[in-house]
DNA sequence: CTGTATCCAGTTGGATACTG
DNA sequence: CAGTATCCAACTGGATACAG
């Protein structure tokens, strides 16, 4: 029974481990929401409702919940203005603004592969697929 | 009630809309093994036992599942050959190859990047978080 | 070896109600 | 406005058993 390494030439590290740095950015990208906020913050600070309403189909729980954890992770700055009813505005840090560029990659794919995606589902669900 | 709208200037998309192809992608890749999958098999074909090896933490229902998404989205080729027992290869197409280097990008974000997201999060739950 | 099927615990996430 | 708290349904995903 042989170990399998791959580690990277440059950093050491092998993704494939649990304990690797990469596993632990996956999975704060790898919801839902994590990945529309950083790209709805690209052009510039919002407050929690514009965000709320530009991103379809959040509920407040989740994207509180989303830019606490953005927060926590030093990727989000949140202000708060003691006006009535209180204003609170989110930003990009400058680590937040480089995933967000790294990840704005996957949106730009989407757009220009999304039909030969769509193309190989529908073959796949009436042929090899679902036989029914 | 002003709906805002946010059009990308080429495509005339709104990746902020629940129908926007983005958000097909973003889900697809959205869990916690598809993009280890993917970058496994960007240095060539691997046999299921052998992915299943190389990735760490993954049972063997998830990466079925997971493989079984990827062929049907058109990104990985499996091909069985009838030895005894039988064998399965799994391969990276075209479609599949375009968007694992896509992503590799935050592979690498993430190797330059996690000392400071570390140090971050270190601060925030030993501050504004958790004040216990 | 490469799956499929089933059971079940744990997590995710929406709806709702309430607060400063 | 910007949350927090609670309840609960749905989904995720691991363990186990079995099959071609």
């Amino acid at each position: 029974m042989e170990t399998i390494e791959v580690l990277d030439p440059f950093t050491g590290y092998d993704i494939f481990k649990l304990a690797c740095p990469s596993r632990r950015v996956l999975d704060r990208i790898a919801d839902r929401w994590t990945a529309l906020v950083l790209f709805a913050l690209q052009d510039g600070t919002l407050r929690f409702s514009e965000l709320r309403r530009r991103i379809e189909g959040v509920s407040q729980k989740m994207l509180t919940q989303t830019l606490r954890g953005l927060e926590r992770d030093g990727l989000v700055t949140r202000q708060v203005f003691a006006t009535v009813p209180v204003t609170v505005e989110y930003s990009l840090t400058p680590l937040g603004a480089s995933l967000s560029s790294t990840i704005q990659g996957i949106r730009t794919w989407a757009y220009t592969h999304i039909d030969e995606m769509d193309a190989a589902r529908d073959a796949y669900d009436s042929g090899a697929g679902a036989k029914a």
